[in-house]
Formats: structure tokens, sequence, C-alpha cells
DNA sequence: GCCAACGTTGGC
DNA sequence: GCCAACGTTGGC
């Protein structure tokens, strides 16, 4: 299994969102990055990622699961762009800030913080045991 | 609200 | 195929 980051501005579609589509889970469309594009189309049904509110709040806020491989994005007819289908997993006990992020040794080298305009992005097995440590997640 | 960083586009 | 111009993202 491998561990991702999905950022999402939450004006735009924020945690309650997508916890709100239940097990059913939804589409991560609109992404029009080929970086972003090929990590989806590297993801397997069961990959686990968190899930990041960028712009004001700035911080992880839960888990998700992949449970669709990349297929046509359906907000677009450019035949270029693929997503995935994801659902909501767990929420975090407390939220953990860009700031912390940066200040713990073990997360600052994340993509997160290198590339920080990257939406969609590989998180090593390292960061992820870390962050769920920290956050009071099952995993 | 500003601006740096980055990605994309299009002219040459 | 290079690079300048432009648009967008996201942190501050």
């Amino acid at each position: 299994m491998r561990y991702w980051l999905f950022k999402s501005e939450p004006s735009t579609w924020s945690w309650a969102d997508q916890v709100a589509k239940g097990d059913a889970g939804e589409e991560w469309d609109g992404v029009r990055n080929y970086q972003a594009r090929n990590f989806m189309r590297e993801m397997s049904v069961g990959d686990r990622g968190f899930f990041y509110h960028s712009q004001k709040a700035r911080e992880i806020v839960g888990t998700v699961e992949v449970i669709a491989e990349a297929h046509p994005d359906s907000t677009t007819d450019d035949e270029r762009w693929d997503c995935v289908d994801i659902r909501a997993l767990e929420a975090v006990r407390t939220p953990l800030s860009l700031d912390e992020i940066k200040g713990d040794p073990v997360l600052s080298e994340m993509v997160l913080v290198k590339n920080s305009r990257l939406s969609v992005q590989p998180v090593t097995e390292a960061e992820w045991s870390h962050i769920c440590k920290r956050t009071g997640l099952s995993t």
C-alpha cells in the first residue's frame, strides 16, 4: 500500500464535504496538472491519503482511502485528465498545521513543504506513521 | 491583498 | 526547441 496527500481549498471542497459523501466517496476531479495526475494514475484501490486544507486553514484534517483507480475526469471532455475516487476514513483528533509540519524534523522534507503548489503528492511510510501518531489517528 | 514559485502557452 | 509572457496556486 502507498500513501498520498490530497490538497483542497475548503471553500471549494472541504473535509466536511468529503465526509458527507460517506462510503460512496467522490471523484477527486478538477486536477489540471500533469504531475498530480500522474500520481493519481499510480494509485491502487486501498491506498491511503491525508486530506489537507490549503489557503487559510493550512492543516491536515483527516484520512481517506482510494476506492477507484484512475479514470477519466467527468468534469471535462479533455481526455488528458484522469482522477481517482476517494472516501473519508477518519478525522484527526487535532489537526496538524503546516507550521507544525515544518517544525518537525521527521516531516520537514515532505513534498508539502518542498513543493507547496502540488495538489496531489506522495507521502512516505515514515511520514505517514509519524503523522498518525501525532494526530491520534489509528493509522 | 501581495507576491514568489511554478506550470503552460505560443511566437520565433 | 527555446524562452518570454502570462496565469494560477498557495503561503505569508
